[in-house]
DNA sequence: AATCTTATGTAAATTCCTTTACAAAAGGTT
DNA sequence: AACCTTTTGTAAAGGAATTTACATAAGATT
């Protein structure tokens, strides 16, 4: 209750970096006299920023305020299946003192939170700690939103149940948000690139398959945090392929990466990696463009299904598997639109992504940012 | 801006038919000084009662206050493939003048419209014109929520195109909603039966098959307003059976009433309608049960993706085919739980439904309360 | 009966925001 | 240079909701 309408200027920057005092009185529906105060106090207590003046429209230019890059800090600490990235994201959204280091998530949580809770403390060196607003952990698994648990993680042997939120919060005594892999990646394709698609997906295809959820402009996570769950949809009256999630003829058994490098070890290539399966592809190997195409058919039917329920107005392929050739994305555009009801895919566009290999760590700052400044912020 | 503590006081009658001023308080936030004078406001105004009076907690009684059932009523047009009611709700819910007609949908917009304006004037006799809040047409096929108009229906031969919203609208000159049979189900079994549960997905099998989805607790549409479209998604690798949507082996080729009264007509029974299979299922009818089990091992396939990735904690089946044997809602059951992931299938519950063959009706009454009433009252 | 407890009503002072009105800054147009 | 337009600042008056304080209603507890 301590100052609504202050709140109210601040939460109107979710998703606008830069408004004028004009478009505050838009968005808040508060009065001029009103927006003009409250700017001043915030700029006064450093929370806004005086940005760039706008070109004029005919008359006095508008000043054009953003939250100040440095009112606080976002810490990250991202895990991959092989590596670790530790970074600090600003209020911007902008990274810096970004470490990767390998790491190999399926030896266990031990070693790996340990060198993650002190690079992370090398990382935000500098930065005076009541700054710290949170920290965001992104993992390959499923997490319990609510508890910040990892549980019954497929490749995070060992990490079953371990409660990284707490590891985190003893060392640094701030809020942190564990957070699924691929619900970070939808939510830098949301905020940073299609801020206005409302119901959008995320498909990654690398060594496992997974999926995002944008709902109505929010990550949907499901009652149990496992929404978007494509890779281990069954695919029917096929060849008893056993998963490696206990089931079989899942999607993952058919057009992962490492059902794909099995596939291609038991023809006899000599491949360990799904980086030796993508050489192949990238070298122009037939049999592994074809393989690669029909991973890309079995797909196209989980994604066809996952368009007909959910009605989405975007969907974006990405991951190694699909990025290791062009046919991928054509394949699963045909797959799509051929099986898909008309009316699910009379708007539906279906495209790769547009960010760079930084997308899971820039998704985190963009969750931090949005739960720790704009919505977590008591009284400060 | 007209009046904001009045309509926050309302808003909290939303999901919440009954309420003391104390939990207005809580629910609003506002002071009870504030409460206690607007509550007064209102019930001059003949918006709220003074409903029972609970039992003591050890003090005064409180007392429970109510919207005013006949502070404004919804007038209701819901259409089957089979027949229309025409209905109009109170703003508790009520339904009176409940009046249901044969009309076979697939005849066309022209006569079914004009009868349908007709006796909706008449089940509105007695009501003073500015009580009609809002109109609720609910149909079974696919519309454009935006527009008011339906869309590539596949039963409604005839209804393409045609502007519903509109034809009401001339008539009546109140606000028309125009909603799909299935997301109306969904919303009857949510604000009823299943108020506290987020994620739940109703699936129905009748004539046809589709599903209606809350997420979040909100009625979920999709881009085009064709969320929860199982029906046709296509299962793989079978018998390339056509299906009326002009793909094959749809779900709704193996698992809905008219692909199962086709089957048996192709064997020999003689059989016109999903009712006569019905009443074969119910005399026990061995091979008709037998394809009754099939149906729902198909359905359940797909029931399982949409589990997988929605994530809800509950699945609601419904409709003729479902009820026709005590072995589909089972087969469902044993199959989805089979299937689905063990996260999303954790916690779980498949039920069937537990309303009325009013349930279309029910919902149709619920959303235009909180269209017409919480959300659009202009100042009234 | 006297005393809790809970639920509600109301008046006075205060805070926060709005409306209204007047100004000023800073550019474009003629 | 004179006059637009757009954007922002500020002071004064008014309204709406809050806090504070006092009061009452009505049942439970002892």
């Amino acid at each position: 209750m301590a100052e609504s309408s202050s709140s109210r200027v601040i939460l109107a920057f979710r998703g606008h970096p830069f408004l004028t005092r004009q478009e505050i009185q838009d968005s808040t529906g508060l009065s001029r006299v009103t927006v003009s105060q409250v700017v001043q106090e915030l700029i006064d207590g450093k929370v806004l920023t005086e940005a760039d003046q706008l070109p004029s429209n005919g008359g006095r230019k508008a000043n054009s305020l953003a939250i100040n890059p440095n009112y606080g800090f976002i810490g990250i600490c991202y895990f991959s299946a092989t590596t670790m990235t530790i970074a600090v994201s600003d209020l911007s959204g902008q990274i810096k003192n970004k470490r990767r280091e390998i790491n190999l998530i399926e030896e266990g949580p031990n070693l790996a939170l340990q060198n993650a809770t002190n690079w992370l403390q090398d990382a935000l060196k500098g930065i005076t700690k009541s700054k710290l607003l949170g920290i965001v952990v992104g993992v390959p698994g499923p997490v319990e939103h609510q508890s910040g648990v990892v549980i019954n993680p497929p490749i995070m042997r060992g990490w079953d149940g371990i409660n990284i939120r707490e590891h985190f919060f003893q060392t640094f005594k701030v809020p942190v948000f564990l957070e699924n892999d691929v619900n970070l990646m939808v939510i830098a394709e949301h905020r940073l690139i299609y801020p206005d698609i409302d119901n959008l997906i995320l498909v990654k295809m690398s060594t496992g398959i997974g999926s995002g959820l944008i709902i109505d402009g929010r990550l949907y996570r499901g009652s149990q945090g496992s929404a978007g769950d494509i890779g281990h949809i069954q695919l029917d009256a096929l060849k008893g392929l056993p998963c490696r999630c206990g089931h079989h003829d899942c999607v993952e058994s058919f057009s992962s990466g490492w059902a794909l490098v099995e596939k291609l070890k038991g023809m006899g290539y000599k491949v360990k990696t799904v980086s030796d399966l993508v050489s192949l592809a990238r070298k122009g190997d037939a049999e592994v463009t074809r393989l690669l195409n029909e991973a890309a058919s079995y797909i196209g039917h989980a994604i066809a299904d996952s368009v007909n329920l959910f009605n989405p107005s975007k969907v974006i392929i990405q991951g190694r598997i699909s990025e290791a050739s062009d046919r991928v994305l054509a394949t699963i555009k045909e797959v799509v639109y051929q099986r898909a009801s008309a009316l699910a895919s009379k708007n539906l566009e279906i495209v790769g992504s547009k960010l760079d290999e930084d997308r899971g760590i820039n998704g985190a700052a963009q969750l931090g940012i949005e739960e720790f400044f704009f919505l977590n912020r008591g009284n400060a």
